[in-house]
DNA sequence: TGCTCATCAGCTGCCTGACAAGTTAGCCGG
DNA sequence: CCGGCTAACTTGTCAGGCAGCTGATGAGCA
């Protein structure tokens, strides 16, 4: 009955993972129903219970369902509510992308308000630093990702820092595949650089709209820089 | 030599998990370093070869590991960057409540960009939705987190959209340990109203910069109401 | 000597069968 | 009718084994 057994599309425990997630997100299984038991899925999807117990395994750390022994498996209260995951085809989304930019401008903003002698030293530092690597010769990528984080950093929101580090990640990833070396010949590393000094001059004024408008800027010429606007 | 075997917090698959992240999050392992084997791993902490793997597991769903088969398990490459997880203790942080209004914000701020007449009418509806529960005795908490759904539909970016009711949800958990009920009692559930009514005027004027202040004040006035401001 | 290729040890993926521990429902005796 | 006990579930854990994949070793050949 089961297609399990014939594809393989990464593992067993992925595969089955994903087919027990469909009924969840789907509302189909509701908040506090219980799953059928290992056995019974073992039997019904053909496959061990080994594989079924690290399906489940999965779907707990993503909080989609809870286990109590000698009670069962249970639809979480909450599905999905302990861990944001971004789909793997989300990658390369402009939506992604925009919601990058968001959250930076964002960052900006709060640093606009917030931000310290010491933050505003940190950022010409990172600044410094990434003109130097690419003065060298270099990319510069570690450094312009250590220019965001101080930025976030400045925005005192620890939660906000983390998120901003999760999905500049993520954006990163989703720009390499617009051949970032390609940069380098055209010698626009130097735009980057004064993008950044703009951003660093409008939270040193402290106003959190032109900060926004300079992250923002900065964020979209980086776009159009890869191709991807 | 290992203590699982003697206390156990939660189960020892989970315990393991905990215990692998440790070295990877403290940077003793790094990227593309590779783990001890499972049956070395088994062998020095007592366990069997399934509570490896299952810890594992987690690891993996994580994003900390990867595995191949035939060559092991190693920390993966940007370790973490699967999964955006909230800590538990973070739920009713400052922290968490003000990044969702900054998330809140940008939606607002979009959604007065991008909305159409079919955006207005839903967010209408829900507007109406809440204030029909409300005066029917309820407190329309239901229908207020449609609302702020449909604000973050209106912005067009599902990504948005998503991690707007996952940040959500964890703020409101955080709110309820502030006696939601009791709001009830003090009649504030209009301002509520009148606050929802403001955005939508802000939206339909496609004012970002309103919706966005808007948007701001509605969770301010939020936080005052349960006491967290 | 240098190259090719088969063999093999080790690893993960998966399976089977079993026991331990917790929970629940029903039976039985009072 | 009620309370306690048992039996039948559940998940958690264990042991052992086989299959498929990988990398290295060493024999054989040019």
């Amino acid at each position: 009955m089961s297609t399990l057994t014939d594809i393989r599309p990464t593992s067993r425990a992925d595969a089955l993972a994903e087919t027990l997630l469909q009924p969840i997100l789907a509302g189909d299984w509701r908040p506090h129903d219980r799953l059928p038991s290992e056995h019974a899925l073992a039997a019904q999807y053909e496959v061990s219970r080994a594989v079924v117990r690290e399906a489940i395994a999965r779907l707990k750390t993503d909080g989609y369902v809870e286990t109590r022994q000698g009670k069962g498996a249970f639809v979480a209260a909450a599905p999905g509510a302990t861990a944001f995951r971004l789909d793997n085809g989300e990658a390369g989304d402009t939506h992604l992308l925009e919601l990058r930019a968001l959250i930076e401008a964002d960052c900006a903003a709060l640093a606009a308000e917030r931000h310290t002698i010491l933050d505003l030293e940190r950022l010409c530092a990172a600044s410094d630093a990434m003109r130097d690597a690419v003065a060298k010769g270099g990319l510069g990528l570690e450094e312009d990702i250590r220019f965001h984080d101080v930025l976030a950093q400045a925005a005192h929101n620890p939660a906000l820092r983390r998120f901003a580090a999760f999905i500049g990640r993520h954006a990163r990833e989703a720009m390499q595949l617009a051949r970032l070396s390609r940069l380098k010949e055209q010698n626009r590393l130097a735009e980057i650089e004064g993008e950044h000094q703009a951003i660093i001059f409008a939270v040193s004024t402290r106003d959190p709209q032109a900060a926004r408008l300079a992250v923002q800027y900065h964020i979209a010429s980086g776009l159009r820089r890869h191709g991807l606007s």
